[in-house]
DNA sequence: CAAGATAGATACCGATTGGTATCTATCTTA
DNA sequence: TAAGATAGATACCAATCGGTATCTATCTTG
């Protein structure tokens, strides 16, 4: 009975790490017993199952990814700026990753079927964070006169959503950054079109 | 030795769903006979290991997605019109998939790691197909002065593809078009915006 | 039709999988 | 400080993993 939130913690950090290397399903408990140095016992006394496991894995990462995006935001002002900020930091999925493996998003909706709905949920949900973000970030834009008023929300939000995760997905296949930076160069011509 | 073409021909076809809905490792050789019907013996008679007969099967896969997707382009005779045919293409894997488990090319880009180089090999080769696929056709646009003779090919065919597999991800994750819609929505004002 | 080749089945291998029952040692609380 | 609770270790489980050695039956070819 040492620490066992810490305990907690480095298990989800460290499975985190693996889950989004290497996939959830191909991550065995061995893996993270390995990884964490605890042993099985101590990881099924925090987690039910591998399946739990991997969903408060999955919630953990989403975390850390929103925190790390809200800071960049909240140093912008404008809405322009605050989307900007968004596509810089999907830009750093490939350049400098904030955590090894690519967007987390992207990977659990990848793998996730009907065979793991609790994965599945958790990336649903996750998407609508992301997607409620860009949302909002527009909202405000049009309120404080920066957005031309007549823009559909929901619309840019998933153009920019999608573009950007696919060029995540194009990106780290090729190895290289120029995918990401050819659509991040698109939506920011997107942004202008929309801006006052 | 009853038909052995026959017999690699039903093994890659039923490894082609499983693995493009379970994810290839998930797959296991035992769910693989299962669903041909055919033993381990004969599986490791037509494919020296599961590696082997994974890339083999993605090859596969793609194949049939690029003989069907070039089915409808030459039905079309602008560069614009055969563009359209790709986007309603790409729809198609949401709302009547031409293959169950979505698109092969983004299953097995965020599946395969380094871990598995000839499946991620494999993969860069259908992605440097697709995008010469949508390069050559706005390069016919320019000959035949269908479009403006100025356009950035490789960056055109980076947002058609990048957005049309990120919208994929979000349709498929949710369970309806509504995004993967809207993403054809916005390419389409882009191609007229290239369109003579 | 005889002989070799080969497609495919059967039976097995050691390693690893997710998961659990049990034990021990440290913690909390009376 | 005594007693109960719990974090974590150890040891085990049946099932399954990818892979192979061997056998049989059908094919091709002389």
């Amino acid at each position: 009975m040492r620490n066992p939130d810490a305990t907690k913690e480095r298990i989800l950090t460290r499975s985190g790490v693996l889950f989004n290397t290497q996939g959830y399903k191909a991550t065995s408990i061995s893996d993270i017993t390995t990884s964490t140095g605890f042993t099985k016992g101590a990881i099924y006394r925090h987690f039910k199952s591998k399946a739990h496991l991997e969903k408060d894995t999955l919630f953990h990462l989403s975390s850390i990814m929103f925190g790390k995006l809200q800071e960049r935001m909240k140093c912008e002002s404008t809405a322009g700026d605050k989307l900007r900020a968004v596509f810089r930091y999907f830009e750093s999925y490939i350049t400098s990753p904030p955590l090894k493996g690519g967007c987390p998003l992207l990977n659990a909706a990848i793998e996730a079927d009907d065979s793991n709905p609790g994965l599945r949920k958790e990336a649903v949900k996750i998407l609508d964070i992301l997607r409620d973000s860009v949302v909002h970030i527009l909202k405000n834009g049009i309120r404080y006169k920066q957005i031309k008023k007549d823009t559909d929300l929901e619309f840019y939000a998933t153009i920019i959503i999608s573009s950007l995760e696919g060029a995540i997905m194009m990106s780290k296949l090729r190895g290289d950054n120029h995918d990401v930076r050819r659509v991040i160069k698109h939506l920011e011509s997107q942004v202008k079109c929309i801006e006052l």
